[in-house]
DNA sequence: ACAATCGGGACTGCCCGTTAGT
DNA sequence: ACTAACGGGCAGTCCCGATTGT
């Protein structure tokens, strides 16, 4: 199929994204991860920018998609906060990486940075719309952007068992 | 005076930082930006690694004198929160360089990560000390984190006014 | 073609080495010389090191055809010993240089050495074979090594004279 | 004492060159090495060929008083060729650094070549005075240049037995 | 006699994107 | 659709020597 190594390279970008950190993207790199040269990279995406903007496009249809198919019994509330820890090391590495990559790449032009931040809007949307109280609404999120932060400064997460608790107290105050 | 060049190099790479992103911090940049040549730069920091350790290092001074004056009154956690909400755009993009410089730049080793880690450790201190219930001091952390990945994810700083009543309801619980 | 680029600036690195000497060699300069751009050069050869494999590899073909050519009737030791008197400036000025650049350049690790060891050894190889008398062949040996010394340390080469009844004495101890 | 701190950053050099080089001598290592600055260097020695210089002056000397302490009975031809063996590791590393050096670098001009030129022809000097027979004598003179050329090379040293019958078959010669 | 600081310049290696070819 | 080859540019580092102050 054509879109197949179009496919490829992106998930290419993806492991090396996560595996060296965002100094680490070459456009080789990402082609020879892809099994591709860099003039057949560079034929499916003109631009190292084009080739960010792929990754991003995924990454709000994959968000998109996650945080629709959050159980109604779970609530838009915890379904959030759920989402807020990375689910293994390679996806921590990985967001770490991109963020970082979108915002200190030359090369990399408003047009990704919107695109990042569309990314954290589909995540928080669920959320904002389905907690009445804005003050509580507002915590969650800041919460769990937290987490995020955690993650990408490198600071160890918290016990599990803490956080649980954060959750429930959290959610506890919504339905009250 | 001796260390007067110092200081002034690494006041350039804050602003170097602050004014173009990582990815504009050449060490040419911050001499030229520090009135000094390339060779003077290097005199005294002979690596771009050694750089940012020194800016780093500044930076774990600043916070902890910062944290260290939070008057009584205001509370460990309102001086936290308050601190969390960077002061002013400079302020925001220069923190949001480092450390996407920090996490991007593969010429900057784990020592580096090491010390914005200890800089986030100064910061959380005070907060964690004085807060008997871990619920709310790490709820309260975690909104902090959030604040700053908002302005590190180039998201908009949420609408003062609400910002500060979710500070008063944070803080309310703790007095609870 | 394919590999003409690369032979013009393997080409490029000894004219350059002979005309300059060891510490002219730049990728800039060699470049240059080839005609190609630093760029277009690295392509080729991905380091500097790799470049002076290139003329290494290329020196120990040459030798060892050069050697395998001697006529039978003249001897292996004649053909040594005739060897080893630089055929003209430029040739001495070179591996002068090669010689100084292998041992002298940070760049060059263990690799170039022993492909230097290995340009000696080819050159060794059909004397020590062929003269039975160990010690004589030895004598051969270093004397040949002797006069390349002489061009490498800039020492005047000896009477063309003096040279012929010096060659002619040793040889003729081998066929008594 | 004056040149106490003089001879001191000769020393120095030599142990760097032997330590690591040619490549590796830099004017702040030598400092270093001799528990100077570079300032204090340059004071002695304003320029690295006047460095140079300054050992080669030494070299000079080491080998003509040693050159004239050759017992009578010994012989010119063999005290000649028993100095052209390396008296250890260091001793052959220094020099081959140091040829290399004078050959490679282009901050030594041609002075520092005839000075190089002046210790061989000092080393010289007593065999081709005493040998009566020139092709003899330029026999020696070209063994023991090859066992040089060994050592900068890199390549091993012969046999310890074989050497000696070498040198014994070429001084008989003279003998007879 | 020696130390601290700095300026200027050079060199290596990297990396993005273009072009000719298939 | 994909490759090999290449151009141009630039960042980091090093190093020599000059200057300035004891």
């Amino acid at each position: 199929m054509a879109s197949d190594t179009r496919y490829r390279i992106l998930h290419a970008l993806r492991t090396v994204l996560a595996r060296g950190g965002a100094s680490s993207v070459t456009l080789e790199a990402v082609a020879a991860e892809a099994g591709v040269s860099k003039g057949g990279l560079l034929y499916h995406f003109p631009t190292k920018e084009a080739l960010y903007e792929g990754v991003l496009l995924l990454e709000i249809e994959d968000i998109t998609t996650a945080m629709s198919s959050v159980s109604p019994e779970t609530g838009a509330a915890r379904g959030y906060l759920e989402f807020s820890l990375p689910k293994n090391q390679f996806e921590a590495d990985y967001i770490t990486a991109l963020i970082a990559a979108v915002r200190s790449d030359e090369c990399l032009g408003t047009h990704a940075s919107d695109l990042l931040t569309e990314v954290f809007n589909r995540w928080d949307a669920p959320l904002l719309e389905s907690v009445a109280d804005p003050v509580a609404a507002q915590t969650i999120r800041l919460v769990g952007l937290g987490l995020y932060l955690g993650a990408i400064a490198g600071l160890p997460i918290p016990d599990k068992d803490l956080m649980a608790r954060v959750f429930d107290s959290l959610i506890e105050k919504i339905d009250a």
